[in-house]
RNA sequence: AGCUUGAACCGUA
């Protein structure tokens, strides 16, 4: 509803820098860039937040060469990214699979603060393995003195992703060794591994410690991971059976 | 006001 919102800016009786920003991202959200800068210009005092907005707007549509020229008017002008910006760019960067502005953000983490914070990290994984190159995923992983729950999630997604089922379940047997709780998303990784790598009797096996071994609630996902396991590896019969026994709608 | 991980299928030849 950006004419309603514009409508309603101009008639405001004062405007701050969450005003203007709020716009900003409104028309980046709509897909407007051009509006988007064109306020971007116009706002009067800009801290990281409107940078943030515009350079992660363009490039998560892809707009390489507009994302770069903002980014590094940004650092000329003396702009020190923090975990937000360097977060959402990487966010942005991995949807549109934007591999060199993400390594140009990586490389301005290596020597900052930031190099130690585990999300920072977590979003450096995500991009590395949606842009296609898992080393560096991997890399960054290994890289990290502490991991969270997502840390191990996105390499194992990752892993996944690309067809590595069989390296992502020995990570998996690797995140139980050392101690960490995996969550539902872990779960939704581990089974499409299965899926993909063809393991049958082991997705059974993954599923039935779903509930059993880890208290989590099972979710219309991964009865659907199992019912693309079975219906892949030719167990149609059972395939359907899970459709008609799952305890909520299927979708 | 900006903030990391969520399946499959179809569609682009």
């Amino acid at each position: 509803e950006m004419n309603s919102a514009f409508e309603l800016f101009q008639v405001m009786p004062e405007r701050n820098v969450v005003s203007w920003s709020t716009m900003v991202s409104g028309y980046s959200k709509a897909g407007d860039m051009d509006m988007a800068k064109m306020l971007f210009d116009k706002m009067p005092v800009k801290n990281l937040v409107p940078w943030t907005i515009m350079i992660s707007g363009y490039a998560e549509k892809g707009l390489a060469k507009e994302a770069f020229t903002l980014y590094d008017r940004m650092e000329k002008a003396g702009l020190e990214p923090d975990d937000g910006t360097l977060i959402s760019i990487l966010a942005a960067c991995a949807e549109s699979g934007l591999l060199s502005l993400g390594k140009r953000i990586h490389f301005k983490i290596e020597s900052s603060k930031s190099r130690y914070r585990i999300q920072v990290c977590n979003a450096l994984i995500d991009m590395y393995a949606k842009c296609g190159n898992l080393h560096k995923a991997l890399n960054v992983f290994d890289g990290m003195v502490e991991r969270d729950v997502v840390s191990w999630n996105s390499m194992l997604q990752g892993l996944a992703m690309h067809g590595n089922g069989k390296e992502a379940l020995d990570l998996f047997a690797r995140m139980i060794r050392e101690g960490m709780e995996p969550d539902e998303v872990t779960f939704i990784s581990v089974l499409c591994s299965c899926s993909h790598a063809g393991l049958i009797e082991e997705g059974r096996h993954y599923f039935s410690m779903i509930e059993k071994d880890y208290g989590l609630v099972l979710q219309v996902e991964h009865y659907g991971c199992m019912v693309d396991l079975l219906g892949r590896g030719g167990h149609l019969k059972e395939a359907f059976e899970f459709v008609k026994v799952m305890p909520m709608e299927p979708n």
